[in-house]
DNA sequence: GCCGTTTTCGGCCCGACTGTTTTCAGTCG
């Protein structure tokens, strides 16, 4: 399966070949002006495609040309040269424009990005002959850069920097890996003088599953104190750019943080402008000319008398565009638009913005670990910290089971064993809380009183899509999930028979992490995703949104897609520690991401209501 | 090359920062 990230690059390539060319000849300023959109369209169709949560090569098995020209920005042209790739791995086109220049596209179109682009690599390849990445680095380290017009010693060394800079790589970080960090930057901003709000903003405030770089807004009237704070942090490890209202630099973790600082007049503007995706922006401003409106970062202003219109508030700028506030998860040009337009007309009648579920909503978790398995600390701590700390009515202790032994999977007996001690559990929890009501005679029943560990288990799905365990034992125990946690490179239909086989088994409550991927590390398992959302839906069984950060299984997308096919969806930690209930922002954020009520959400239930649900 | 509530031609989102450009090009998000 081709993935998009290297049909994004090649389209990315020959934009950036088309570039190199077109300030080769001299042109009428005609035919220029239609090369700059040309490389633009290519550079645009690269950002989709990359942001795009499906696979182009399965929509293009499916509904072949038809289906690509359907994706926005990609028309006819783009879309056979997709197919030529798709279908003979090579474009023809692509390999004419490599023939025509000895300069290493492949190389140096990764330096876009990062202040080195296509015009400064023609000029130097011009002057000193330079065709790729180690003849750049050594004649900037032998000087030979500074002396060209239009270059200069600061120019070489900033060369030489990023080049450095690109070697020691650059990925997206996993959202939960720097949650922490930016929170605390967040948190230290909104406390210097002079701040009235600081937010970070961009794929942060999406809660996109990985974030390339974080971007912060500040609104304050004094901005160089924000800026000097910003640039001096202990953090930092490098100022890349300090002008009077931007302030970029490099974090020691390698990331790249910006930091904008707007009066209070702009802070709406600004943070409408920083944390859509590039398309939803773009699609925003569009529909500002449309009204005669202009619209950026500092406001929404009428076209004709310059006059600032909205600005101060998001809520406004979305108003007067005719649209209803939208959940920053869902800014990514996906139809929230569409759904959000006031003006109701017969096509748009009946749609709305989804009522997405909030980041109170959960009530229980239904994937938790102890130490009598994998986990860290035993059930009664956990328990007591899901109630505590953090505020949940129930857990399910669903620890593994035999085959899998290197967790020390529990067989039948051990099952039973920890069945009874919940019941047992259960008991003293509820002494417990009832004589610490008394005492605080905290006066109307609280939700400890309701708090319940509920008995389960993550079963193993065998390489035949039977179970580890026999469903005489599942039926004694409240929740059962299942998993795939061997076999994952079994062909498509045998994964997806796995998972349909245990979807229809009664003893099976919900499937586990549904399509195994580790994010940035391992591929999911190949799955026919919509047989399976049919099967569970058919058989009411529940599909996991996993919120360990590095899971997040399903995946936006699916979650959408379940949804579509009313499938219901519960959103569990996985904690193998009560820390990791913390992790369950990011499942919420995810379910938002695919558009999800407090309806789809099976623990947004109390907990005889959910365990009603059940089969 | 893409696209359509000025629909098959003629437009195409917008501003900040850097460098050496004293009026702007290159690059970024």
């Amino acid at each position: 399966m081709i993935n998009n990230a290297a049909i994004s690059r090649v389209l990315r390539q020959i934009a950036y070949l088309i570039e190199l060319e077109e300030s080769h000849d001299n042109d009428t300023n005609k035919n220029k002006s239609n090369a700059v959109f040309k490389i633009r369209a290519y550079r645009r169709t690269a950002d989709v495609i990359e942001n795009l949560s499906s696979n182009v090569e399965e929509i293009y098995n499916k509904w072949k040309l038809k289906g690509l020209t359907e994706i926005p920005s990609i028309g006819k042209a783009i879309a056979s040269k997709m197919e030529e790739y798709i279908t003979t791995g090579k474009i023809e086109y692509f390999e004419e424009l490599k023939k025509r220049t000895s300069i290493n596209v492949d190389e140096f179109y990764h330096l876009e990005g990062i202040g080195i682009g296509p015009r400064t690599v023609k000029t130097l390849h011009e002057r000193l002959g330079i065709k790729d990445l180690s003849e750049l680095e050594k004649a900037a380290k032998e000087g030979k850069i500074h002396i060209l017009p239009g270059f200069s010693y600061k120019k070489e060394e900033s060369i030489l920097r990023k080049i450095q800079s690109f070697k020691k790589g650059r990925g997206r970080y996993l959202l939960g890996d720097i949650y922490p960090i930016v929170k605390q930057i967040e948190v230290r901003l909104s406390n210097l003088r002079g701040v009235k709000k600081a937010i970070a903003v961009g794929s942060f405030r999406r809660m996109k599953e990985t974030v390339g770089d974080i971007d912060y807004l500040v609104s304050s009237d004094t901005p160089e104190i924000v800026m000097d704070y910003f640039a001096s942090m202990p953090e930092v490890d490098e100022v890349i750019g300090k002008g009077p209202s931007k302030t970029f630099v490099k974090l020691n973790n390698g990331m790249d943080a910006d930091l904008l600082v707007v009066p209070k007049e702009s802070f709406g503007s600004a943070l409408q402008y920083f944390t859509g995706n590039k398309e939803h922006g773009v699609a925003l401003r569009k529909i500002a000319i449309s009204r005669g409106l202009r619209l950026n970062e500092w406001g929404l202003y009428d076209s004709n008398t310059d006059g600032i219109v909205a600005g101060s508030k998001e809520e406004e700028v979305y108003d007067i565009l005719g649209l209803e506030w939208i959940p920053p998860e869902m800014r990514e040009n996906n139809g929230e638009i569409k759904l959000a337009k006031k003006e109701r007309t017969n096509e748009s009648n009946n749609l709305k913005l989804p009522d997405l579920i909030n980041y109170n909503d959960l009530k229980g978790d239904l994937q938790v670990h102890s130490n009598d398995t994998d986990g860290m600390i035993s059930i009664r701590d956990i328990a007591l910290a899901a109630k505590e700390k953090f505020g949940l009515e129930y857990i399910a202790i669903t620890d593994h089971t035999k085959n899998l032994a290197l967790t020390h999977g529990l067989d039948e007996a051990g099952l039973l064993n920890q069945a009874n001690k919940i019941s047992e559990l259960n008991d003293e929890i509820k002494n417990h809380s009832k004589n610490s009501n008394n005492k605080s005679d905290s006066g109307s029943g609280s939700s400890n009183d309701r708090f319940r560990i509920l008995s389960g288990a993550e079963v193993n799905i065998l390489k035949d899509g039977s179970l580890d365990i026999s469903n005489n034992i599942l039926d004694k125990l409240d929740v059962v999930g299942a998993a795939i946690h061997s076999n994952f490179t079994q062909p498509v239909e045998v994964q997806t028979d796995r998972l349909i086989k245990a979807s229809k088994n009664p003893s099976v409550d919900i499937i586990f992490h549904p399509t195994g991927r580790i994010i940035n590390k391992r591929e999911g398992y190949p799955v026919k995703i919509e047989k399976l959302f049919s099967v569970a839906q058919d058989t009411n069984t529940i599909l996991e949104v996993n919120a360990h950060y590095n899971r997040l299984d399903l995946k936006d997308e699916y979650i959408r897609m379940a949804i579509q096919n009313d499938v219901k969806l519960a959103i569990n930690s996985d904690a193998h520690h009560y820390v990791h209930f913390a992790f369950l922002i990011f499942g919420i954020g995810q379910a938002r991401r695919g558009w999800a009520k407090r309806s789809d959400i099976l623990n947004t239930l109390s907990v005889d209501k959910m365990l009603n649900s059940l089969k």
